[in-house]
RNA sequence: GCGGGCGUAGCUCAAUGGUAGAGCGUCAGCCUUCCAAGCUGAAUGUUGGCGGUUCGAGUCCGCUCGCCCGCUCCA
């Protein structure tokens, strides 16, 4: 906790705008309501941090609970699927909530959750009172409430409850809201579809409708029986994809951390049921390791087990979920979500072998049984991965010019390197443009011969680059140049010809 | 979607209803032999957009778009 930053989202935002990580997007048109733009650092540190992921993922995996090596495979599946898709998968049915709003109170409800109640002659001009499905403190206010309209009282009236949907819209101007004492404050049912609709072809009818997909974890499955017929896998292993995905979201709020167009990286495991809560405690290390190895620290990182109440409905059975969390700062002193580990079962496999009729069961050789794999989901997000990491490397420093610097590890960062001439003349420049331009052939490095010296290390310190090379007018002589370390402000000598291998030990 | 707050240069912010400014950044020149983000100068705005009131609107009013906070939602 000693080491707890005290800055606001807003002097991150006004950096990330400042330097080119992240802009709203379409903003001469005055921008939209959740959609970032990443500019040219911010596109070099999220395509590093997905690199990374794939690299760790997908090329070299960590060795499973028993020592021995897994194996994942990569997949890039189609943004717009056959709508069959999410039918299947339950987000045209979960996505797709009722919603009704109270005028009064002001407060919002799911319209499904919603019971009334109400006396003999309810039916045709008494009032009917709304109370919340499984809140019994509501159901109680409700009753008494009718008790007091009714002037009797349950025992000797003949009241029944039903569905606030099962009501025909005419009703509402005698239903009493949950919060209210008076009636007709609810406002018609409205559809909250989460899913972005559009049309495939040119001829845009109900028929054509398709959805962009709100998760990529489905291309997954879909090409579940491709991947087992065509790569030689054996379950366990593991299908890997990044891609954009998107949601209509309510209130896309907090920067890039909820936005309407996001970006995941997604890894469905398939094992033997009997195995899955070995494999869902080695996912949930994993991943809380790799988020840790990216420069998230042990403090700021939070493993978060999801309580009953909240398990999607893939998920009711099983090992559950856990979340890997940040301390984001318009979270702290609370966590965020970062990504989830899901044990899925095999709800997925089950329901798209329900609905387009293919076999999706996989033979076990070695235990002579066919069955459906389960699923550990380690499900991470590369937009929030991104803004946690830019969270963690703002480091305010009083002491320096910038005032504040960018902290990446060299493996994230957008730059890796710059090079000046101390002067821009006296050969130096010649010299140093060289080097960048050998140097750049390997690595994103960056040539600034403008201005000072000192406004040049303060930029870099913005951008978040950890080594600067300098060029001097001993560099023509001995043939070496200075480094400095961003994060220690020291410098040493380095041999111009070792620059390459002294670049290339530090990024391995 | 509701309630509240806000919107002025790339960023942070000024400007009684009366000529739109500053600091920083950016760019150019100078200087600079390692923190000098130093010196000089330049560019940059339909004051988010549209409409209204007014002789005159950054300022007042309406609508709209966007941002922030709360509610709601969040596979």
């Amino acid at each position: 906790m000693s080491d707890t930053k005290t800055f606001s989202m807003d002097e991150l935002v006004a950096l990330c705008k400042r330097r080119g990580f992240i802009y709203p997007a379409s903003e001469i048109y005055g921008g939209l309501n959740g959609f970032w733009d990443y500019g040219p650092l911010g596109t070099e540190l999220k395509n590093n941090i997905r690199d990374a992921w794939w690299h760790d993922m997908v090329r070299c995996p960590p060795m499973g609970p028993d020592g021995e090596p897994i194996s994942i495979v990569g997949l890039d599946s189609s943004i717009v699927q056959n709508p069959r898709t999410w039918e299947a998968s339950g987000h045209v049915e979960g996505f797709n909530d009722p919603m009704v709003d109270c005028r009064e109170s002001k407060s919002r409800y799911r319209a499904d959750h919603l019971m009334v109640i109400g006396g003999p002659d309810a039916e045709e001009s008494r009032r009917l009172y709304a109370f919340i499905a499984g809140d019994e403190e509501s159901r109680d206010r409700a009753i008494k409430a009718l008790g007091k309209y009714e002037k009797t009282s349950a025992e000797d009236a003949d009241w029944s409850e039903r569905p606030l949907m099962s009501l025909a819209q005419e009703c509402f101007p005698r239903i009493v809201g949950p919060d209210v004492k008076e009636a007709g404050t609810l406002t018609e049912p409205r559809q909250f579809n989460l899913m972005f609709k559009t049309f495939v072809g040119a001829l845009q009818t109900e028929e054509s409708a398709a959805y962009l997909r709100p998760e990529t974890a489905q291309g997954i499955f879909l090409n579940f029986g491709n991947v087992v017929d065509t790569m030689r896998v054996k379950v366990p292993f593991g299908i890997a994809q990044v891609g954009k995905a998107f949601r209509n979201e309510v209130t896309p709020r907090n920067y890039i951390f909820r936005s309407r167009e996001f970006e995941q990286m997604e890894i469905e495991w398939f094992c033997h049921e009997s195995e899955a809560a070995r494999w869902f405690d080695f996912w949930c290390d994993v991943r809380r390791n790799w988020w840790e190895s990216m420069g998230l620290t042990s403090d700021s990182v939070q493993m978060r087990r999801h309580d009953s109440d909240e398990l999607a409905h893939y998920a009711k059975d099983g090992c559950g979920t856990f979340d890997v969390e940040y301390r984001f700062p318009f979270t702290a002193p609370d966590y965020g979500e970062l990504e989830g580990v899901a044990h899925r079962g095999d709800f997925d496999l089950r329901r798209h072998q329900e609905f387009s009729k293919k076999k999706l069961e996989y033979f076990d050789q070695p235990r002579n049984e066919r069955y459906l794999p389960h699923v550990i989901e380690p499900s991470a997000g590369l937009s929030r991965g991104t803004l946690a990491i830019l969270c963690e490397a703002f480091t305010p420093d009083e002491d320096r010019a910038s005032k504040v610097y960018m902290k990446f590890q060299p493996r994230v960062a957008p730059i890796k390197a710059a090079v000046f001439p101390l002067v821009n003349k006296d050969g130096m420049p010649e010299v140093a443009s060289k080097l960048h331009q050998d140097l750049r052939k390997r690595w994103p490095v960056q040539y600034d011969a403008k201005q000072s010296i000192g406004k040049r290390y303060a930029r870099m310190d913005e951008a978040g680059c950890p080594w600067c090379f300098t060029v001097d007018s001993d560099t023509l002589t001995d043939q070496a140049v200075t480094v400095r370390d961003r994060d220690s402000l020291s410098q040493d000598r380095v041999a111009i010809d070792q620059v390459e291998n002294w670049l290339a030990e530090r990024l391995a």
